[in-house]
DNA sequence: TGATTAAGTAGACGGTGTCAACAACGGGTT
DNA sequence: AACCCGTTGTTGACACCGTCTACTTAATCA
């Protein structure tokens, strides 16, 4: 589609990102290559070693994108509330992240990738930290407000980040499809609704 | 050290599965090749694909036998409790899943792998089926026990398993570590049971 | 204008999964 | 005992992959 004449590409490595995060959305991780997104791109196979160093570097740069996004996602969640309850501001966030999981599928299978985190680049690492200080706290909020102040605060953190995360990996993955029928996406609100009050009760005023 | 001169190896299969969970204990999933693994046994590189149709088919059976083996800590740890309360026996079987993962971590993350559930063939989802019904199981029983009567039991069944997942998932991901460093042997016993006592309190009696 | 540097190309190398053709073994059947 | 045949392991090939190096082209800037 792209008939360019130029030598120099321009902004091969942006297009590049784009067509990775295309073929992660469709093919899944496994399928993605250096060599095809280069084909893809019409590009020779070795273009894309100028921007990535190696494969690694790429599906990091996807992986900082990806959390960069849900935490977006979170924190949009939190305001669209307009409210300034600890409680009510985290529950939305709970919810905010797993939709966003649960609609950007692939891509949030690459945050928790192996392949990923093994060759974490500092980009990684920061965005990782970023969106875990937003959801830290958030966390830390609701217990100066109350919700159990009886543990410590970082297990608090450890159980309200891991319920969003174990139900947007065990929903994602094709092999509970059969177990949890509730991943039908009429009722995916609700199903989220759910689960997160269960996490972050909404305190009755 | 295993000087046969046997043409015929007798026992490849399962010598390959072993030789599998050494390497990707070592050294993760993505350093699982199949030919290395026939260099590691002195068989020819074709040898593996006797007992195995592909490198996923491989995986699968590391992940058939991870399936089993949490299943089997996690009814362990139910039956050493020799109590019949179902809170106090689901409470333990988290906390032997956890503790499971945590000292299992590479092959845990078999279990969520991508390139895993893509290709599951019968004997995994068979696996799977029968951990999701064990642990289905102990949550309806703590339901009828009075736990969350008010909501569906898939959406407590799905919030029961998520907490343990997504604990050892964060745990065990490299680049947590900087964040929880509560992953540290020591107190590792301490965390799982603080973590677990939010998802099923234990009543006193 | 001319030099320097960034960006893309072309070719090679070793490694991988998978397949097909072949060879060795072992257990029945006669 | 001789034979047959299916299982298991070997060998060689193929296409593909990631990565490196040397080369070429284009753009920038003094």
């Amino acid at each position: 589609m792209n008939t360019r004449k130029n030598y120099h590409h321009g902004n091969l490595r942006a297009e590049i990102l784009q067509r990775a995060a295309e073929v992660v959305t469709n093919d899944g991780i496994e399928a993605l290559t250096l060599r095809g997104i280069a084909r893809d791109l019409n590009v020779s196979h070795g273009a894309p070693n100028r921007h990535f160093r190696n494969k690694a570097a790429l599906l990091s740069a996807l992986a900082t994108d990806g959390w960069m996004k849900i935490r977006d996602a979170t924190l949009n969640a939190a305001e669209e509330t307009g409210s300034d309850d600890p409680h009510v501001r985290l529950n939305a966030m709970g919810r905010g992240y797993l939709k966003w999981a649960l609609n950007n599928r692939a891509q949030f299978r690459t945050l928790y990738h192996p392949d990923v985190s093994r060759f974490a680049d500092e980009e990684l690492t920061r965005a990782m930290t970023q969106f875990g200080d937003t959801v830290g706290a958030a966390v830390e909020a609701t217990q100066k407000a109350g919700r159990h102040s009886d543990i410590p605060l970082p297990i608090l953190t450890l159980f309200t980040n891991a319920v969003p995360t174990g139900v947007a990996i065990l929903l994602i993955d094709p092999l509970m499809e059969g177990d949890i029928r509730a991943g039908a996406t009429e009722n995916q609100d609700a199903l989220i609704e759910q689960v997160i009050n269960l996490v972050v009760p909404i305190k009755q005023s």
